[in-house]
DNA sequence: CGGAGTTCGTGAAAAATTTCTCGATTTTCG
DNA sequence: CGAAAATCGAGAAATTTTTCACGAACTCCG
């Protein structure tokens, strides 16, 4: 019952983290909401032009409907200094996040399921420069496993919790269906792996410590819907 | 400066809708939170078996690491009505969600796009069983041209334009390269797309009354890789 | 060099969201 | 039937998040 678990939808218990210690003034628990908008103004500004060097807030702000105000805390969060007048250095919001968010430092993981999601999730180029390191892709159909896709052989599920174990990856990406989900995601968790990106319509159910990111894709649909009434 | 956008990361002004009638006592403003809440709900409840009549407000709060008062202000909000003791009608939680949201009611929508994650989509189950309609699909691949996927043939973005002005739909799902994304924004909403679902990693600038929700697939790497830490 | 115009940084105020409390209602079961 | 257990509904309290306000810092230019 006290599994953590987020999604975008699950406003729960925000507290996330909860051990381990980190450099100075850096807080002890950073919310949901300030995690995804930090982790919103890196996927931008990594696509900047680099030869733009400064950044203001109000900037910044209006690319997201933001506060400005917002944006100088959030960044104040992690660290980053700016100029009066002038803004903040690009690079540097830039290492600040990735240093505060720890992208880039031992992301292995693998996909489970390399239906049409999954190999689209296999070729998604941001994961790659955002420092997640694609190792092992599996799959239970025949007709797929032993062929590649984007460079990685396909290996049957059978294999995977020894796959695992020697190859230790920490995070794994659930595309499977609904129907397998939950038993291959425990499988997942015995063999050794940390974090659970759930790309699959289903809620997981997993045991304390393991930390389950559930991505369903339907959800903004509702917002959409919702939008578009009275119509 | 004023276009409505959303994201899961822009918590910027979250009052979304501003104008048509709904029915008795259903609040203006609906926040994006609660949007995604209730479609949590609307998903999850839509798969258990049929033969479950009565969910708890607890019963359903455990699913997603929510209060269950929470949920039960939710539904009040949608208008269900529980019986103490036993819960809430399945059926009819799942009833006015539906009415709520607005879901199944003219959501026809093109995907713009039909790469790996393009093609994901268009097979997506749940988008269908949400009464989102999927009536075309475009690309600019001449390989692609032609071909169909999942019963639907693909057809040049030349013909874009022309297509939405007849068919009319209201959505747009774009899931094309980052570099083509602004100006087939720009175009879907000249030919009178009222909504755009965005997969493509850009943050899109769009005159105002269009809504916009930027799904951003690698944001919840951050949450994850920050959970990861200290490691 | 000095004034105009930006933007930062931060503490305080406002708004919102979430959680708590508790009486009322309904079913179950002895 | 009456007590026990579970849950709803709603107002109040607590917490979190966002916005406001403003002094200080910095740049640009005449």
């Amino acid at each position: 019952m006290k599994q953590k678990t987020t999604s975008r939808t699950s406003n729960g218990p925000r507290k996330l983290h909860s051990t381990g210690s980190r450099s100075r003034k850096m807080p002890r628990h950073v919310t949901h909401t300030v995690l995804e908008r930090l982790m919103h103004y890196y996927v931008c500004l990594s696509k900047y032009d680099p030869n733009i060097e400064w950044i203001s807030s109000p900037h910044l702000a209006s690319q997201f409907r933001v506060d400005d105000t917002q944006v100088r805390k959030d960044l104040a969060l992690v660290g980053v200094k700016g100029r009066p007048n002038t803004g903040f250095r690009r690079e540097q919001i830039l290492d600040s996040i990735r240093r505060f968010l720890g992208l880039g430092r031992n992301l292995d993981a693998v996909i489970v399921g390399v239906g049409r999601l999954g190999s689209a999730l296999v070729a998604y180029r941001d994961f790659r420069e955002l420092g997640l390191n694609i190792v092992g892709l599996f799959d239970n159909d025949p007709r797929k496993i032993g062929t590649a896709v984007s460079g990685h052989t396909i290996l049957p599920t059978a294999r995977m919790k020894s796959f695992i174990r020697r190859r230790k990856p920490r995070i794994a990406i659930l595309a499977c269906p609904v129907f397998v989900a939950q038993i291959l995601a425990y499988e997942l968790v015995e063999a050794g792996i940390c974090a659970i990106w759930n790309f699959s319509p289903t809620t997981l159910q997993l045991p304390d410590g393991v930390f389950v990111r559930n991505e369903h894709i339907s959800i903004g649909l509702g917002e959409i819907a919702y939008h578009l009434l009275p119509s």
